[in-house]
RNA sequence: CGGGGUGUAGCGCAGUCUGGUAGCGCAUCUGGUUUGGGACCAGAGGGUCGGGGGUUCGAAUCCCUCCACCCCGACCA
């Protein structure tokens, strides 16, 4: 390709509404263009990178035996009520009505219709198991589409669905693409992380999250090398901080803490540590008004792991300060466990402290010296909170003594989720009706995987993982090109045109994905745009390197160029490229 | 959905408080000089000042209203 037959829309200002590096380097590129919150145009530049993403991850899944098919994006609301998501999906289900008023969606993924579809067509358990995988377009309505095309309503994804007799054949499945994934991010050059993910309201019994690691993940994966484990920060699990109850020591006392309502502030006023703390948050019962949820002060409230509990309800709710005041009778700052007339649920690790201070349901008034079992009754243990950097690995042991090393410990990491692998079970097939006859003539509901990737995230997660103060730098597989050749002095000297014409001709004969920068610019801008674009490789044609037969040859990564002889930098230059494929 | 903020040329911004002929830089176009890391000189084009309504002799500026976008939070495949 030319560059003076090609768009190149690179901008020299960062604009103002791109937060992060992502976005605003594909704003910068000219790789995309907003259109309205959370919807894009693609430009040549950023299509190039986008099927390339598309490329890689259509090869691997065609490995699987996975068959490519096309679903409709628009759906009708039939289906989506057959399956009940009509309901619950929420405002993130986009829904449009036709010009006789039926109700449609847009589809924000596809277990509907090809469970539907699937169901009608697959008849013979001779036929199973079966796989089948799209690359399209979807849309989420999301609350608030933001960082570019990381969290787009309208976006491209890859989505894979199989279908089963048993578990041990979708176990199968769901270990091949759990390998298929792994395989594709790393062509793309992708540090990423498979973590084990939550099941959510659709239980089953596997699913993993794969994550590309950056510092601007909206995801916090926590992760111990020593013993392979990594799990989102919503399920991780660590082991609990003591061993045995100390026995009480002190007595139960009563102390004045006048506008103290904060962990921190009580700390500071009884001069007490933070481990010595509990604090008590009320949430809605499944059945009655409130629950008392206890956790040691410096820990968090994990809220979906809250809502697993069964006295818990789901979705999670808070009460707000008059209904606690009507449930324990005090403000939200003085809540504590003792004479508390409503149920009470400890985390595993405030379960197991003696000694503590917590409110006394009574404004401004804590206590001290409190212990489970003699001034407020043994509560239930329950792993209520959120792992934090430092947790002992709950494979290194059932619990901390303090005696495990750092390498037993978990750390807290960011991340971009950009696939996740899904064991459904019969959540969908069941509703839908998607039956097979199985050897004795019997119809029998089909098992079901499901398995997403987001292309496009995909190609902004890169980018997050691989620039420099000057651009982008692509890993080989993504790059919109592979190589640039920069010439000076293109349009004055007819011996620097006829050497880029007959470099980029032998190149592209090759198959190298060329780009001649055949502008009349002065070469700071082609330098510039080429950094800033991210291709990783340039060869500049200047008059005086080629003087003595040498062309310069940088890589985009390189900090120093090199030297190359002019008589053999196709061959040499080819065979370094299609070697990094 | 709650809180905060911003809408002025393709991009980045000033002007709004205190009403009086709409500006700057970059980009674009023309001519010239340049040409190894985002050149210089001269000239030119480009604006419903987010939309609607109101106050006023006069509104980018004041008032009302709607909209869009961004950030924080809540929520969530």
């Amino acid at each position: 390709m030319r560059s003076s037959k090609f768009l190149i829309a690179t901008v020299k200002e960062t604009p103002a509404d791109a937060e992060v590096i992502s976005h605003q380097l594909m704003l910068r590129a000219g790789m995309i263009r907003k259109v309205a919150a959370g919807v894009y145009n693609w430009l040549p530049m950023g299509l190039r990178t986008l099927k390339k993403v598309e490329k890689v991850v259509r090869e691997e899944m065609d490995r699987t035996g996975s068959q490519e098919v096309l679903l409709p994006a628009v759906q009708p609301a039939e289906l989506w009520q057959q399956s009940g998501r009509w309901e619950m999906y929420g405002g993130e289900l986009l829904r449009l009505q036709d010009r006789h008023d039926r109700d449609f969606c847009f589809g924000p993924t596809h277990e509907e219709v090809i469970t539907t579809l699937i169901g009608n067509e697959i008849r013979s358990y001779k036929q199973l198991p079966a796989s089948f995988y799209q690359i399209q377009t979807k849309f989420r309505d999301e609350r608030r589409p933001r960082f570019g095309v990381m969290r787009a309503r309208e976006f491209l994804m890859k989505d894979a669905y199989s279908f089963h007799r048993d578990q041990e054949s979708l176990q199968e499945s769901y270990d091949q693409m759990f390998t298929a994934y792994s395989t594709v991010f790393t062509r793309l050059g992708l540090h990423f992380r498979p973590v084990e993910a939550d099941t959510g309201s659709i239980g089953g019994s596997g699913s993993h999250e794969f994550h590309v690691l950056a510092q601007s993940g909206e995801d916090a994966i926590a992760t111990c090398d020593k013993h392979d484990y990594a799990a989102n920060v919503e399920l991780a699990v660590a082991a609990q901080i003591g061993g045995e109850r100390a026995a009480p020591s002190e007595q139960l006392s009563k102390q004045d803490t006048p506008g103290q309502k904060t962990i921190a502030a009580i700390c500071d006023y009884l001069k007490a540590p933070v481990e010595k703390t509990i604090k008590t948050l009320l949430v809605k019962g499944a059945e009655v008004d409130a629950v008392a949820l206890v956790l040691r002060g410096d820990h968090e409230l994990n809220e979906l792991k809250a809502e697993k509990h069964p006295l818990v309800a789901a979705p999670l709710q808070w009460l707000d300060e008059d209904e606690v005041m009507q449930a324990v009778g005090c403000g939200v700052g003085s809540i504590g466990t003792v004479n508390i007339p409503i149920p009470v649920i400890a985390d595993r690790s405030a379960a197991n402290i003696s000694d503590f201070i917590c409110g006394a349901n009574e404004d401004d008034v804590h206590y001290t010296g409190v212990n489970w079992g003699r001034d407020c009754p043994e509560p239930e243990s329950f792993d209520l909170r959120s792992v934090k950097q430092g947790d002992l690995c709950s494979r290194a042991g059932d619990v901390d003594l303090g005696e495990q090393g750092d390498e037993d410990r978990l750390k807290i990491m960011r991340g971009i989720e950009v696939g996740h692998i899904f064991q459904l079970g019969t959540k969908y097939s069941e509703p839908l009706n998607a039956n097979y006859l199985d050897q004795n003539g019997k119809a029998t509901t089909m098992i079901m995987g499901t398995y997403g990737i987001g292309i496009s995230r995909i190609v902004a997660a890169a980018i997050e993982q691989n620039y420099d103060d000057r651009g982008i730098i692509w890993p080989t597989n993504m790059a919109p090109f592979e190589l640039v050749i920069t010439p000076i002095g293109y349009h004055k000297s007819e011996l620097i045109k006829r050497t880029c014409d007959r470099l980029y001709a032998a190149f592209s004969d090759l198959g190298i994905e060329v780009l001649l920068d055949d502008r009349n610019e002065r070469p700071g801008i082609m330098f510039a745009d080429a950094d800033l674009i991210g291709i990783p490789h340039r060869l500049v044609v200047g008059e005086k390197s080629l003087a003595n037969g040498k062309l310069e040859y940088k890589e985009r990564s390189a900090d120093e160029a090199k030297e190359f002889d002019a008589e053999d930098v196709v061959d040499l230059l080819a065979a370094r490229i299609t070697a990094a494929r």
